[in-house]
DNA sequence: CCCTGATTCGC
DNA sequence: GCGAATCAGG
């Protein structure tokens, strides 16, 4: 495919909203990141000038790739672009799961049919800061052994920040939102799949055996 | 290692 | 004009 006027728009737009190269080559498809930025070089506009305001969301579309603004009305031009505000986990009241929607709750789609997600830790309602936490996997979801096996591997757990998950780190949450004891796993995460070979296994069970573990 | 954009240069 | 290869950096 080559560069036609819809596809040099879609590359103009998405730049002005401060996505990446490679995020803007994966939407277009049929070019790579290079031949993004060279586009990119070769229509001038490699400064990234015209709008500034959408350049935040940008980043926080690596780790949640659901939606994000798309366009933010801006007053006056700005020269400078604006100070992406930073997403710290344990300063934000609002709980994980509001964030990263995509990301802490089990996809529910694309996954096989008899397997169903099982209940999430960060995921319940909207729970101020301060108050009790909602409890981490629950041991009547989720076999001892399992339970024991997972609290192994997040041992290893690279403890990466909101900012740093990607589509191939694990984003199971690991910790208490409110305080600095908070992190995602970011193991090497499971093709196709938002967690790791561990946090999987507890995510992921099939409605057999999660059915017989019911009290 | 993952990623970013910038540049070069043969096509 | 195009974009792979490469560079420089986080």
């Amino acid at each position: 495919m080559s560069w036609t006027d819809e596809r040099v728009e879609l590359l103009k737009t998405m730049w002005a909203e401060g996505k990446s190269a490679s995020q803007i080559a994966k939407e277009l498809g049929s070019v790579t990141r290079n031949a993004v930025i060279g586009k990119v070089h070769r229509l001038g506009l490699s400064s990234r000038t015209g709008d500034a305001s959408a350049a935040a969301p940008a980043a926080a579309e690596t780790a949640a790739p659901a939606a994000a603004p798309e366009k933010a009305p801006e007053p006056a031009a700005r020269v400078e672009p604006a100070p992406a505000p930073e997403p710290e986990p344990a300063a934000k009241p609002e709980p994980v799961a509001a964030k990263p929607a995509a990301a802490v709750p089990p996809p529910t789609s694309g996954v096989s049919i008899g397997v169903t997600p099982v209940a999430l830790p960060g995921r319940r309602q909207i729970v101020p800061a301060g108050q009790p936490l909602p409890p981490q996997p629950s041991a009547n979801e989720i076999s001892p052994e399992a339970l024991a096996s997972v609290r192994e591997v997040e041992k290893t757990a690279r403890k990466l920040s909101l900012m740093e998950l990607t589509e191939r780190t694990c984003k199971w949450p690991i910790g208490d939102p409110a305080t600095e004891e908070f992190w995602f796993c970011g193991l090497p995460s499971v093709a196709g799949k938002p967690y790791c070979e561990a946090h999987v296994s507890v995510a992921f069970q099939p409605m057999q055996a999660r059915r017989d573990r019911r009290r």
